[in-house]
RNA sequence: GUGCCCUUAGCUCAGUUGGAUAGAGCAACAGACUUCUAAUCUGUAGGUCGGUGGUUCGAAUCCACCAGGGCACGCCA
């Protein structure tokens, strides 16, 4: 892609190496970068490639820089190129060059920051993936932000990705629902049955009595009068009733959850069920080839060192050979009771992910799962041959605060914050926006009365403020007659933008395709939002810093300005797209 | 006990995969509204990047050890 202007001027520079080093070998001229200097004294660019390319040449850097400097200064784009420090070359680009990048902003419209930095490699994205017992809740949310958000910024970075949910709809957590929601079928009947009189009649006892299963029980009453429930209303015997219960429960809790994820604005495309890849052989048949290559062993695990449990006893396990791929100790793959735990079938989903012919896997998991990662590693590893990666994405805990306190949750008491009750309370942009301002590696407090303050503290509105001031002064120049349309103003002349702050503006948008690449290759969308802040950082710097945008005096220049102003509407717009926000016309 | 994550200004956090004199916001102080929204902006002050070594032209970033915080640790998902 030609719009962005550090790809663009590093093969400037390769080509100058090349021109007087011809012999320099690929992988160090992969390490050669061209950035922006964290001061701006420095330049508009940066490279290092002197000081990278200065070993293996033999040669001392400032000797490179100096014939580098000799050669970039008659690149048509820069305007001076110099040697500073140990061997940076800085680089001056010629205004007009910086100038015209709007135009390639203007033309590409939202599309500006596309890149083919992905290559086409297929990557899928699972993310969410919450058990379907319940409706989603605020720890839910978060991964879905940062999974939506990194799987639409690869695809922008030119990777074909896939967005993916897993339902777990086959382990222990399942039946426990089934069971909850055939209690709320008995009752629904008229049988007069208390949560604890219920829990005594189920193995392993009633886990969830929320009411939010009320509404299953209707429907199984709807759909199936009495038939499914034995004399009086009383339990009839599982195989009556258990798959068909457990069925209508999770496609009612899988409904909830797409509904809870449109509201947020996340559509994946593929929902993978365990229970139908399991039925269909495929743990079986991924077990049987693991087996085949003697990585399936029965054996005796050593106890857990420090804490070892009450009940604890040796015992013969089926265990995947993970410490042959990495993992710390080998992983049972069957429960006491013959079926497959839940690493053995999240294997086979692996397997199958890799089989349907993706790259790269990322999974973003919450960070109590966090000690499943080496194992997944090692399964994905040994799935595979190696050939695929799987990058874990894993995110913090997010606790709700209220007035400086943490909101309580307790799934038992009913009190916790569910997804859709947060989307009521400070909308779903503001959700997903500030669930992207921090690294998903790190703790974060979600302050229900920051989110919806109207100030500079809150990101959220002070880059939807950037965007309403654009947008206001776009509307006040067609007001007056100016056409300002993008196609219009993309034949606007721009020698008139001269201003610092215009130029430094500039700047910051010519780097969109940049900061689109970074966040896609290291796998962490939140850079998007903290680039958008300085994006509206430099806007509101410049609408305060003296002369009107719009003047009557001054045509020629108000278009220029009008141009600028569209083309950071534009890149804003990009990059809240990639978020999945949707920019404000304007705030009242 | 082991593994993983975290530790950067008084507070909340960035730091573009190893670059130059470590940056924002809040709080503090000093300023800017005849304006397309002052819901904003400009400036000052604030640092032993948890600690000690190592790797190299160069380390907040990579490695080793130590300290503190979080998460997890055989048939829960």
């Amino acid at each position: 892609m030609t719009d962005n202007i550090f790809a663009l001027l590093r093969a400037r520079v390769i080509a100058a190496l090349q021109d007087f080093l011809p012999d320099l070998p690929p992988e160090i001229l992969e390490r050669v970068e061209v950035t922006t200097p964290k001061d701006a004294a420095h330049g508009d660019m940066a490279t290092n490639a002197a000081l990278v390319v200065a070993k293996p040449a033999r040669l001392a850097p400032p000797k490179v820089a100096a014939d580098l400097v000799a050669r970039l200064n008659a690149a048509p784009e820069v305007l001076s190129a110099e040697a500073a420090g140990p061997g940076f070359v800085n680089i001056r680009l010629q205004p007009d060059f910086l100038r015209v990048q709007l135009i390639a902003i203007l033309k590409a419209g939202e599309a500006y920051g596309d890149g083919t930095a992905g290559k086409g490699v297929k990557v899928n994205v699972e993310y969410v993936s919450a058990n379907p017992t319940g409706p989603m809740h605020v720890g839910h949310c978060r991964g879905a932000v940062v999974g939506d958000a990194l799987a639409n910024v690869m695809a922008k970075a030119g990777f074909a990705v896939t967005k993916e949910y897993y339902i777990n709809d086959a382990g222990a957590q399942v039946a426990a629902l089934a069971w909850a929601a055939y209690w709320r079928y008995l009752q629904e009947l008229g049988a007069n049955l208390s949560a604890d009189d219920f829990d005594a009649q189920v193995p392993g006892g009633l886990q969830y009595r929320g009411d939010y299963l009320v509404p299953v029980g209707e429907a199984l009453k709807a759909k199936h009068g009495a038939t499914l429930a034995g004399a009086n209303n009383t339990v009839a015997d599982t195989s009556l009733w258990f798959d068909e219960v457990r069925a209508v429960a999770v496609d009612m809790m899988m409904a909830s959850i797409r509904t809870d994820l449109a509201a947020l604005g996340v559509k994946q495309d593929v929902f993978a069920s365990e229970r139908a890849l399991v039925e269909a052989g495929a743990a079986d048949r991924v077990l049987a080839d693991l087996q085949s290559r003697g990585l399936i062993y029965e054996g005796v695990l050593e106890p857990p060192k420090g804490k070892t449990p009450e009940d604890w006893e040796p015992r013969e396990q089926t265990l995947f050979r993970a410490t042959q791929f990495g993992d710390d100790v080998d992983r049972p793959l069957r429960k006491s009771d013959g079926s497959n735990t839940y690493f053995a079938n999240d294997i086979a989903y692996h397997a199958d992910k890799v089989a349907r012919g993706f790259d790269v896997l990322i999974d973003i998991w919450g960070a109590d799962h966090g000690g499943y990662v080496p194992r997944m590693n090692a399964a994905v590893k040994a799935v595979s041959d190696g050939r695929v990666p799987l990058d874990v994405v894993l995110c913090q805990i997010v606790r709700v605060m209220k007035g400086g306190e943490p909101v309580r949750m307790s799934k038992r008491a009913g009190t916790f914050v569910t997804l859709s009750d947060l989307i009521d309370e400070v909308g779903a942009d503001a959700v997903r926006f500030t669930m992207l301002t921090r690294k998903s590696d790190a703790q974060f407090d979600f302050d229900l009365d920051a989110v919806v303050a109207q100030t500079r503290e809150n990101p959220v509105f002070y880059v939807q403020y950037a965007h309403a001031r654009c947008r206001s002064v776009l509307r006040s120049g067609a007001a007056s007659g100016m056409a300002v349309d993008p196609a219009a103003l993309a034949g606007t002349a721009l020698g008139h933008l001269q201003h610092e702050a215009e130029m430094a503006l500039i700047r910051r948008l010519a780097s969109w395709p940049r900061w689109v690449e970074g966040a896609a290759l290291s796998h962490e969308p939140h850079r998007i939002a903290f680039f958008l802040y300085d994006l509206a950082s430099d806007f509101h710097a410049l609408w305060n810093s003296g002369g009107r945008f719009l003047q009557d005096d001054d045509r020629e220049g108000t278009l220029a300005r009008l141009a600028l102003v569209e083309a950071t509407a534009t890149v804003i717009r990009s990059g809240l797209a990639v978020m999945g926000v949707t920019p404000v016309e304007e705030l009242r």
